[in-house]
RNA sequence: GGAGAAAUGGCAGAGUGGUCGAUUGCGGCAGUCUUGAAAACUGUUGAACCGUGAGGUUCCUGGGGUUCGAAUCCCUAUUUCUCCGCCA
């Protein structure tokens, strides 16, 4: 959610970031909101004024009736009955314009930063920066699915069984190599300086809302209906919502937290060639990284990420591309992305393997995740996170690119953590 | 699942109808002393909203109620703890 005072006092710079995503009633919105900030703020200026009245006169019946002055008293008390009545019609209105506005905020999606390319759609994604060389295969070269079958590594189809489509199964090498990746690169992110974390894999109401999966994705989570319970989308979830209601010390910024947890996404409406083999999936691995910094260092956190991020698929020896995500490509949450992507030479198609956003004060505002800065004011910390990886693209890019005839190479920097360098 | 108790500021913990936005301790911050630090001492220290300001309003787990007046009384929801049962 944007703040409403930097609404209020930035609105032409927030139109104008707004645009770039292609938010048509940014306008009428704002000013509405506007609007019914300034009603409500005059409203609250009378609603405390009458309530200061009485306030002032609840404590003079105190006192008269200290005093022994027992029918003035009376007449004082006489008097609250109307006030009563006033103030509860100002509650109300006051808490329907609070709800109007917080209403038309929550439609309104972050700003994205000036530096967010305008378009539509993924092809108006800017590609920032590349690595590698896309190798070529031998001719008998075949797509993961494929692979995972010929060398025992996934079952997809006693997933099927057990559970259902997008829940495959482990096996052998394939649940070795999982095994393998999640340590490399929690290990990676802890010499990092990221403080590594266990959360829970469920979530309540009030976290769904913290980041901003509730209401609006509600269908694309798993809920445990009997206890209310999400299971979670991303480590995102329950590790961003450490800092849900807290005010962090400025010295502690940036506050960085990783994290391993399986996610369990729904899905709906995913099909075609998207989410054959490990493509896309309903459960799946990844360790995500998340910081809480502060607004002025949060813009170069990002460019750290990112560098981090492209050093694992470096190690990795993937051909990776990094692009800027284009403003009607951007998550509703964002100020500015950047996707990270590698080449699947099988496929000849480039996989989505990390996001890496900042969400500038737009979680932190619903979080209330502040800190205290120099004068002794709260203000809202940035929050920014990214999968430092997301394991299937992974393993589907490794698995194709290092075929050879003989076996699958295994990188040699996962060599100490998988026990082989071969699967064959 | 059954029985009982509790929920107060960063933490611990007072407070049972008006002088309570809340005693006190710890922690934090600033200062004195010190070459420096520790200790000791002194001061300061919750949050949100409205207001240029003075100041005002709201918040003692959430929601509702009683009352002129509620942290305090009543109802309700949630959570936590203890005991019992079950159990990785």
């Amino acid at each position: 959610m944007l703040q409403l005072n930097y609404i209020r006092e930035n609105k032409d710079e927030v139109l104008k970031r707004l645009s770039i995503k292609n938010f048509k009633d940014a306008e009428s919105i704002l000013n509405a909101v506007l609007e019914k900030d300034t009603a409500r703020r005059n409203m609250q200026k009378d609603s405390d004024n009458l309530k200061a009245e009485a306030n002032q006169i609840a404590k003079q019946v105190g006192e008269l009736m200290k005093a022994g002055k027992k029918e003035e008293a009376e007449h004082a008390k006489a008097k609250t009955g109307e006030l009563k009545l006033k103030e509860k019609k100002f509650d109300e209105q006051l808490k329907n314009l609070e709800d109007e506005i917080h209403s038309l905020l929550v439609q309104v999606p972050n700003a994205p930063s000036l530096k967010v390319p305008g378009g539509k759609t993924p092809e108006d994604n800017e590609v920032v920066f590349e690595h590698g060389v896309k190798p070529t295969l031998y001719a008998n070269a075949k797509p993961h699915w494929d692979l995972t079958t010929k060398y025992d590594l996934i079952d997809f189809e006693l997933g099927v069984k057990i559970a259902g489509a997008g829940f495959p199964v482990y096996k052998g090498k394939g649940a070795r190599l999982q095994r393998a990746l999640i340590n490399y690169f929690l290990d990676k992110a802890t010499a990092q300086g990221y403080l590594e974390i266990q959360p829970p894999i469920v979530v309540n109401e009030d976290s769904g809302y913290g980041t901003g999966q509730l209401p609006d994705k509600e269908g694309q989570m798993y809920h445990v209906g009997i206890d209310n319970l999400y299971l979670i989308p991303t480590a995102e979830v329950p590790v961003t919502n450490i800092y849900r209601d807290v005010i962090v010390k400025e010295n502690d910024l940036p506050i960085k937290n990783c994290a391993y947890t399986p996610c369990f996404r729904r899905e709906a409406g995913s099909y075609g060639k998207d989410v054959r083999g490990l493509n896309r999936l309903h459960q799946f691995d990844k360790v995500e990284i998340v910081q809480i910094a502060h607004p002025e260092k949060s813009y170069e956190i990002l460019e750290e990420m990112r560098e981090y991020v492209a050093g694992l698929l470096k190690e990795l020896e993937l051909p990776y591309r990094v692009l800027k995500l284009c403003g009607g490509d951007m998550s509703f949450a964002s100020a500015l992305t950047y996707d990270m992507e590698v080449w699947s030479a099988a496929q000849q198609r480039w996989l989505e393997v990390s996001s890496v956003s900042n969400f500038e004060a737009f979680q932190t505002n619903r979080l209330k995740c502040r800190f205290k800065d120099a004068n002794g004011k709260s203000q809202l910390a940035h929050s920014l996170n990214g999968s430092a990886l997301a394991l299937p693209r992974i393993v589907a890019a490794l698995l194709e690119n290092n075929q050879t005839e003989i076996g699958i190479k295994i990188p040699a920097v996962l060599v100490p953590y998988t026990g082989f360098d071969m699967i064959v």
